[in-house]
DNA sequence: GTGAAAGCGCTAACAA
DNA sequence: TTGTTAGCGCTTTCAC
């Protein structure tokens, strides 16, 4: 590649304003020690004049501080890491934080069981202030990644699972179980009592913390578990027809249905329509994130929302907690309410 | 903050494997000088047992390369920066095709009419190998944020919209108009005279070329053009209601309409289930892009399917190209082929 | 309030 | 084939 223009730098603007280098980087910094007014406007109009940028790189090699964070996104496919409303909606609002504190976000796809060698060499590169890591799973799945993102002292946050705690680290994460528990227990009071639930692929702790929300609710209302009830495993509403027969060809029927996500709640809409069965009268329907298309469907889907994109400004601000603030902060491990939100198929 | 570990450096490599610091690079970029096999073993040794990962910085700062490139996402409004199906498949894409070559995505979203200072900040850090823009508009009203990104200098691949020649950028896009085109065609094919469209958000390139290519078709086939017809001006199926009842409400309704996409599609099934209209019968429906849901809806969606993930992969090594390739590359505009998939709306 | 200069960690030109 | 070293552009300590 050619790249003609001579870059810009200190000197240049130093020479121009006649003053050392020294002060220039005073005064773009604010500091760390004054300039006179007077010196400072000569300095920011040569500047100006020189259509001058410092180097991100020059500036990180010695000060150390890269204005760079990266996200790192836990899949087990690489098709759902920023497609699912989930991931991109989490994103939208951790970036938007991040950039109004002048931060960059660095977005690090990372498949379940990828070799942790390259993730290691970005964390090791010194490119990075913070990192927050999307966990899919549990520990301890996950200590092997947030063992290297321990070891490197970086400030970190994780999203959706809490991580094992010996790591020490910050998360954030919403209270799927409790949800999961409301919006059936909102099905019990309904009067339903052969509940079934449509699950999401279990390998991820969400999928499994909507399975343990429903238990609980079932317990504690004193309904028997029929594990003949819990079908499915899988998010991608393509692939979940065989668990929705199975449930609706049942020679007793579910009147109720827990789907672990409105995708797959949608689906089952489109499936009994096909049967001529009504919602909520011959199927009563529950989904779970309450994405856009949850409203428009008719009828409109019952669902549990959840404040992602609070989600991703929250993790932005525990983020950036750590990298500006105090060196003796404790880690934090915040749990975001979810809300049970009544339309009419339930 | 507290960052205690000492960074392990070239030097202390060096002085283990008892070589000069060259050396170390030499073995660590493969040159651009040859080493003896046994000093390269036993300089990967060291590597391996000081657990060295050499500084980004300090590497791109000499060596004028980062390994990073930018997507700059412009768009109406922050929500759907990365969560519209579109921005988020084409950035997966796009950052699995880099990553795999070993260059890391900064993710930059950008609001229409935001002050490019902040962006040029970026730009002309020095922190970047190439850019990939995003438009959603065509010349003259990117002109602005072109005219930044052309006169750095760095490689640059503009997506969804080509951006003014004038700038001599490379881009990558999809036949909308052509999709569109042979959508309504289809309908037309049918029997249709009567065909309504539903557009997105004007504003956007891409809702224009919809229109257009729905004129086309109306004009190859002799049909003449209704403004009537032409309802709608949002991409969001939550606030597409009004235009749709404005379509049904006609005292001569269309028998047939063509959605700008997929969301605005099956909002237009759930409004005829709701007023007791059959689909494709009473009114034939088109929708456009193919994401999951129109296979899921009953009755499922005829549409347009749009190579989203290719587009970001092939936008990916358009920049790859330039960043390693040739000086004297010549822009490329190329334009990906779109499908029209048949199914049972229409 | 300001200047001179060391040095962050690396690559590659120059020497050998 | 390898060692020595200049210097990428910046921040900040030391000296005034």
């Amino acid at each position: 590649m050619v790249r003609p223009k001579k870059r810009v730098t200190h000197q240049d603007v130093a020479r121009l304003a006649g003053v050392s280098t020294a002060v220039v980087s005073y005064v773009i910094n604010n500091g760390p020690r004054p300039t006179s007014p007077e010196v400072r406007e000569r300095v920011l109009r040569a500047i100006h004049e020189l259509d001058y940028h410092p180097s991100a790189f020059a500036r990180g090699l010695r000060a150390q501080r890269t204005n760079t964070v990266a996200l790192i996104v836990n899949d087990y496919y690489a098709s759902s890491v920023f497609t699912a409303a989930y991931s991109a909606t989490i994103l939208t609002g951790l970036t938007m934080r991040l950039k109004e504190h002048g931060y960059y976000m660095l977005v690090y796809p990372m498949l379940v069981g990828e070799d942790l060698g390259a993730v290691d060499a970005l964390l090791r590169s010194g490119r990075l202030d913070g990192v927050v890591v999307r966990l899919v799973e549990e520990a301890p799945a996950t200590d092997a990644l947030l063992e290297r993102v321990a070891a490197t002292q970086l400030p970190c946050v994780c999203i959706e699972q809490p991580g094992s705690p010996r790591f020490g680290l910050s998360s954030i994460r919403y209270d799927d179980r409790r949800g999961s528990y409301e919006a059936v227990s909102h099905l019990i009071a309904q009067g339903h009592r052969r509940i079934a639930h449509l699950a999401g692929d279990r390998r991820y702790g969400t999928a499994q913390s909507r399975i343990a929300g429903y238990r609980d609710a079932l317990d504690h209302h004193g309904i028997a578990f029929d594990p003949a009830l819990v079908v499915g495993d899988t998010w991608d509403a393509g692939r979940a027809l065989p668990s929705i027969r199975q449930l609706l060809d049942m020679e007793l029927p579910p009147t109720a249905i827990f789907a672990a996500n409105d995708h797959l709640a949608v689906r089952v809409i489109e499936e009994t329509r096909h049967r001529g069965l009504r919602v909520p009268e011959d199927v009563a329907l529950f989904g779970c994130d309450d994405i856009d298309l949850a409203r428009q469907v008719v009828p409109p889907l019952s669902t549990i929302h959840i404040p992602l994109a609070d989600l991703g400004e929250r993790a932005g601000d525990l983020l950036l907690e750590q990298i500006e603030g105090d060196d003796d902060l404790q880690p934090q491990a915040e749990v975001m309410g979810v809300t049970v939100v009544q339309r009419a198929s339930a």
